[in-house]
DNA sequence: CAGCGTCATGGCACCGGGTGTCATCGGCTA
DNA sequence: TAGCCGATGACACCCGGTGCCATGACGCTG
């Protein structure tokens, strides 16, 4: 018999997932998520930088993925396209846990400290979109703009997706989103 | 006498500008900042939400310059030159504070709490300019798309203007930037 | 099998941000 | 002159976050 009960990160997870739902991020204190998943606060803080934190665990890999999927766009293809392509896999990624993330936002949206540090993540992603764009050979400002422009896009599409009016696929609602970007500034 | 000394607002942050400035936003304490301004951190407290709101006074007058300038633009103009006439209204009110905004921005800049911050008054003023353009009629998502894509256009040449190895006007960037998100969009 | 080091966790004291509450007291008004 | 008002101070308190040391099961080594 171990001596802890195994996968602790993913308890402390669940823990505030699901407490921060039932009475909100603000009401909860870490050392009540620490007690349901059978630790203590000073734990917490072992794995998880601050009470935020535990929220936006999936971004390290998202970014990746984004950054890789721009670089390995051919090389023919414009900015923009590279972009698109990266929208492409993020949907695939998340088009199976669609519950899970609707259930996230929503608790995001509901707590400013929290959409705080959900603009940071988006923002540390456009900046790795833009590094990525530059290795590709786009100058600046072209590479930022275009980075920040492909997150937008990213924004619209999933919060579209979330909403429990809809039934789209993410991908679809990611090139539509792109289309109007480009009808837009077209005008 | 008047029982207090006047503008304890502005004294408390005057305080926190400077100290921020000598030894980072960190190794600051509310404590002590009140002490420069001859007051209590409970007094503070009274003045600003929180540690950070003392650098973001400006937001909401920046925000309304916004909304009345996208709400006065002809009926004729397509939304993106709604958007361009605000961004160069925006660029007039700064152009006589460069050097207050240089130093205020390498603080933001240098701390992650404050640039977290930051992005939350930018979103908010995105979601403020779609409103407004929202109520010229233009619809979703393209409100957003817009306002958000205008926004980035802003960041970018703020970013640029601060730089002390600029010598060119806010606006003029300000309409640069926005020429080169047409150009890649149409690609 | 005995000893030992490792590593995840607990325990505890401490700091600082942020808040609720009541006291203080100068100035203004009736 | 009495009394209210409004800005501030004083103080206790909660909680997020950190540094430091203790604990004890596990694995390795001799």
């Amino acid at each position: 018999m171990p001596r802890w009960q195994p996968d602790a990160h993913g308890r402390l997870q669940q823990a505030a997932l699901a407490l921060y739902g039932e009475r909100g991020f603000e009401n909860t204190t870490v050392a009540e998520i620490a007690e349901r998943a059978g630790l203590t606060k000073r734990t917490f803080f072992r794995y998880f930088a601050d009470k935020r934190e535990v929220l936006f665990w999936g971004a390290a890999a998202l970014e990746e993925l984004f950054v890789t999927t721009v670089e390995g766009a051919p090389e023919s293809a414009a900015p923009i396209d590279a972009v698109a392509a990266a929208l492409d896999s993020a949907a695939a990624m998340f088009e199976d846990r669609r519950a899970f993330a609707a259930v996230r936002q929503q608790i995001v949206a509901a707590t400013p400290e929290l959409r705080e540090r959900e603009l940071i993540k988006l923002a540390s992603l456009a900046g790795a979109v833009a590094a990525a764009l530059r290795r590709r050979g786009v100058g600046d400002p072209a590479a930022i703009l275009t980075a920040e422009a492909g997150i937008a896009v990213f924004r619209v599409a999933f919060d579209g997706w979330v909403d429990p009016a809809n039934e789209l696929p993410l991908q679809r609602l990611m090139r539509d989103s792109l289309d109007e970007l480009r009808a837009i500034a077209a005008a």
